[in-house]
DNA sequence: CGCTTCTGTAATCAAAATGTCATAAAATGG
DNA sequence: CCATTTTATGACATTTTGATTACAGAAGCG
């Protein structure tokens, strides 16, 4: 998921809500952290700086839009969506004018609010790197992070750069000199035969630790492939 | 009204609807340019650098979501408010991964729509932030002040540079290279190995004296992101 | 000037990454 | 099935890189 990264924060009441809420956002990709009040939440910031909040209109204790207007105040513009129950357009604007980005009205269709969040995210500037995948591995040359199945991995400069080769490559056998210049570099003197070999061999056992995946594929005589 | 000089850009072609919105926006002191069809609006953007664009989903000729791609691909990120008659999610959908940044369904409310715009246009940087936060760090560029945890903290002038360009770039991983042109200069000659790690250094200490904050990830071989 | 502060350089140490080698395993071609 | 070639794997050695400290030149400032 081309989000990873990104840090949502809901602060919503209702415990049902929340939970359909971050359901629906993790399983796009989000971090979503959850809060039933405002109390800790602005703590949560300083440590985290999410990329957005989900704020409900209604809260006990400290009302969404006035958290909001707080945060403001404090210097956060952090993007915020308000949930509002009700649709009435007084609140409505309340809610604009004390700093929120955008709202949406209980209840709701959830599409419509992931792409909300989506184009909120977009709108204000959250980057969203360019990013390569192959099955189920995701590169992001942005942060130079490997994902593997939603999991961060982490690479040695050398590893990485063999496995961006190969990605940007997918579907073409790799042949060993290929490999030499492109990773290596064409300066590389007295290349020992088997580097390559160490290489792949360490690199896959990163990625896919248990051996059941086939990530590369050797070609006798030639190189490797994506498999 | 603040938002003298703010150009809009309205294009839709049936007149009433159009009218309407030129009057309200007008009303709020912004600067509206309406059009009835998408055909000389590329021309004008050439000349005039609206902040913002409505766009009718539904126009004669080219449609509404088609222009804003186009816009998109030639460059233009200027932000966009679609109109849409039909409140269809497919639509919808299509038209937010064009590249617009917000819709509205006809029959619209006149409030919200101006409530949109607001937002939008703060969104999008018409209105500048001076402060940058990173977690607990507060960096105040009017000042050139940084706090960390509320508490005020003296940099020099290049560790001050040097936080900037990681906190601006967040979530990135900094190259060496990137970072000597960044902070200390392209025309920078002779640069030592170790003069980033060692500039590194002395700001964590300064940030972080007990050194359990973790700002600083050094990335192997190819630099450092903030953690 | 004389002082302080800032910042680059060098030296040392520790950690990490990478290369090399020896051996096992697998593939190929008869 | 065997001999040969190629690849896989694990252990070890070497190299590279980063952290840290100390020092010294440079820059500002009274």
């Amino acid at each position: 998921m081309e989000k990873k990264n990104t840090e949502i924060v809901i602060i919503e009441d209702e415990e049902d809500i929340l939970e359909l809420l971050e359901y629906h956002l993790a399983k796009e990709g989000y971090d979503v952290t959850g809060f039933l009040s405002a109390d800790n939440v602005e703590r949560f910031m300083e440590e985290e700086s999410p990329a957005l909040l989900i704020v409900d209109r209604n809260l006990p204790g400290v009302e969404g839009s006035e958290f909001v207007a707080n945060m403001r105040e404090i210097g956060y513009d952090t993007p915020v969506i308000f949930l509002t129950a009700k649709d009435q357009e007084s609140e409505l604007e309340e809610g604009f004018k004390r700093g929120g980005d955008d709202y949406i009205t209980k209840p709701f269709n959830t599409k419509e609010l992931l792409l909300r969040v989506e184009a909120l995210l977009r709108r204000s500037g959250v980057k969203q790197s360019e990013k390569l995948r192959y099955r189920d591995l995701i590169l992001d040359n942005q942060s130079r992070e490997l994902y593997v199945d939603n999991r961060k991995v982490e690479l040695t400069n050398l590893e990485y750069k063999l496995l961006y080769t190969f990605v940007k490559n997918s579907q073409q056998t790799l042949q060993r000199d290929f490999l030499r210049d492109e990773v290596w570099g064409d300066d590389s003197d007295h290349f020992h035969d088997k580097t390559i070999n160490v290489a792949i061999n360490r690199l896959k056992k990163k990625i896919d630790p248990v051996g059941e995946k086939g990530y590369f594929v050797p070609i006798w005589g030639v190189g490797y492939k994506l498999g």
